[in-house]
DNA sequence: GTATAATCCATTGTATACGAAGAATACAAT
DNA sequence: ATTGTATTCTTCGTATACAATGGATTATAC
């Protein structure tokens, strides 16, 4: 996912390998990591094994206590501190998008949701109206073009995605909120469009 | 600086010593790193060299080129990414403050500033003012209590220090800045002192 | 039986060794 | 002279080997 790039292949293997383990539960929560069980598990050696633990590190799955390297355990603290972050990063991609943003992509944003919005009134199913959410928040971080921007917003975002409990609030909720980010971001208002997407996240912070 | 914890000794040692040849200059931008060169000049092998460089484009002070690793470019347009970022940051660390800042910390900070700024006037010394600067933004982003936060917060830190062209605004047009943002965590205004530190640092993004 | 000492073993950090891939260089052919 | 090809040479990624550290465990003294 957000590998650095200066990598082998087996480092990447084993990031992603490791990620998996740990998503799926197979690694718990403030478990003690091994070098060595784990490099014989995924079958490696343990030198692409230390590599991979600083981007796991980085991307907050793993951490160093004064046993060793654990899992990491994820209090709903943690998980507010990261929504708290993210709020404030993404409202500055929309800050940033809506002074480059063009209108075809407001457009095509605002269908992409209103289709899925309309799927989901229809037939019950979210999954649309949950794929365009995602598709509109990493997109905006693109437009945005602040690389660190991006990066700050990857290293946590494995994260959201990883635990966090699905879609938090109702998208009759959150439609409007949605049309409204991209009107602002259409007229290019900066101020709102910031302003917007932040009262749009912090809404989510109580419910996790 | 911002090691993440689990590391040998020379792995800290080795990020350490290579974050200063290039902020020394002794390795200049662009410059492609050969393992071996640099082990050899630092005296290691070339393994504990791997992790620190994960760190190292971490923290954005080198990065993989299709050449290679090289030493990061400074572009205008990459600190004034820095500080667009660090801004939202702080805001946010202002904010959650705010919430918890005791009045004792308030004062202090205050009166630390005052007679920076005093000393300035006169005597034209800015090293002071400097410095409570540094420790102003530095302990907001402590009190925060949001270890997301300083994380990202340390991740770019680093850099601005390293690369910042010093003071760039007059103490004289950030000193009632920093008063009221002090004004308002006293208060506990959480928008207000959002909002008054994101503006603080915005003016600064011109002058870059 | 408890406390302390000694020993082992697990685990880690680091160095060295090895193999592969790509770039650079030398040489040959037209 | 230029292009094509073969052969080094560099550099990297990975595996293995080795040494040190710290914790557990056993042994020993009282």
């Amino acid at each position: 996912m957000s590998r650095v790039a200066n990598s082998g292949y087996l480092e990447m293997k084993v990031y992603n390998e490791i990620k998996d383990l740990i998503i799926q539960g197979e690694l718990k929560p403030g478990e003690l990591i091994i070098q060595d069980q784990i490099a014989k598990r995924i079958g490696v050696s343990r030198t692409p094994l230390r590599r991979a633990f600083a981007d796991l590190e980085r991307d907050y799955l793993v951490v160093t206590t004064p046993q060793g390297l654990t899992v990491r355990t994820f209090s709903e603290d943690f998980l507010i501190s990261i929504w708290e972050v993210r709020s404030v990063l993404e409202g500055l991609a929309c800050r940033l998008s809506s002074r480059v943003i063009d209108k075809a992509t407001v457009i095509y944003l605002r269908t992409l949701f209103t289709i899925a919005y309309d799927e989901w009134v229809k037939t019950g199913d979210l999954e649309a109206y949950r794929k365009a959410d995602v598709m509109f928040h990493t997109k905006l971080v693109d437009i945005a073009q602040n690389p660190i921007l991006k990066n700050h917003f990857n290293y946590s975002h494995v994260l959201t995605i990883a635990f966090s409990k699905g879609i938090l609030r109702s998208a009759h909720e959150t439609y409007p909120e949605h049309m409204a980010i991209l009107d602002a971001l259409e007229h290019n208002d900066e101020d709102k469009s910031e302003q917007l997407m932040l009262e749009h996240l912090r809404k989510t912070i109580p419910k996790i």
